[in-house]
DNA sequence: TGAATATATGAGCAATTACTCATATGGAAA
DNA sequence: TTTCCATATGAGTAATTGCTCATATATTCA
């Protein structure tokens, strides 16, 4: 909705003014939120929890998380367009890994939560 | 997991099992998704900046979003429910908060990967 | 070259979801 | 009480999504 003329009031000014310092832009948000898509569906977490700690090619994920290959590649392009893994290949094998430590940190830490 | 009589073969199993010693439950896995998806979404990381330094009543959160008040409410029940906001009542105002530290810190922590 | 193996991808479908709209609940003031 | 005000919630809907199925691409081996 555009902004109108005059300003919507707001009943808590003060909390309103600390909570604007922090505010991301919604252009931030939104790729934040595609982050955390990318980390908010059960396959792909045993995907990256299967990828966190060794590289692995395709078929032997689609056999460890008992998956067709189809969806496991599906879901891995899902990651790859996020920079979430990267890939070699070598012959007819295509290896992926996690792209950096981040991701890494962002599973374990969200394990931390569930403990609580 | 079940072992099936005849095992899948693997191509690669030095690295199977190392993928095997990282990997969650099938539960684990879906109640980590459940927490990333409440993050997975403009809308409700918005809601969580706002409250990441204050506690905000609803309409005050729908005025500085700029959001329905019916919209910023199934949001927050939504949140509430994954147990990442807790709110307190005064007279007709309820305000919320987060609920812990884990998700301020999952925030900021998504915040620096974007950075790269 | 052709056959076999490993991976990628487009189409389609069922399930989920983020809103809107209308209405309900509950506390405060008159 | 009755009237406001702040919030909650059920139903409905358009958009998104995670899979399957069929097929395409690419590499190796015979």
């Amino acid at each position: 909705m555009a902004a109108e003329p005059t300003e919507r009031e707001v009943t808590h000014p003060e909390l309103v003014q600390i909570a604007l310092a922090h505010m991301p832009t919604e252009e931030e948000a939104v790729q934040l939120a595609e982050t955390f898509k990318a980390l908010a569906d059960p396959t792909r977490l045993r995907l990256i929890a299967a990828l966190s700690h060794t590289e692995m090619c395709v078929d032997d994920l689609a056999t460890l998380l008992l998956l067709s290959q189809s969806a496991v590649s599906h879901q891995l392009r899902l990651l790859r367009n996020l920079r979430l893994v990267q890939y070699r290949k070598d012959g007819r094998h295509v290896f992926y890994r996690l792209d950096d430590d981040h991701v890494r940190a962002l599973f374990e830490l969200s394990r931390d939560h569930l403990q609580c």
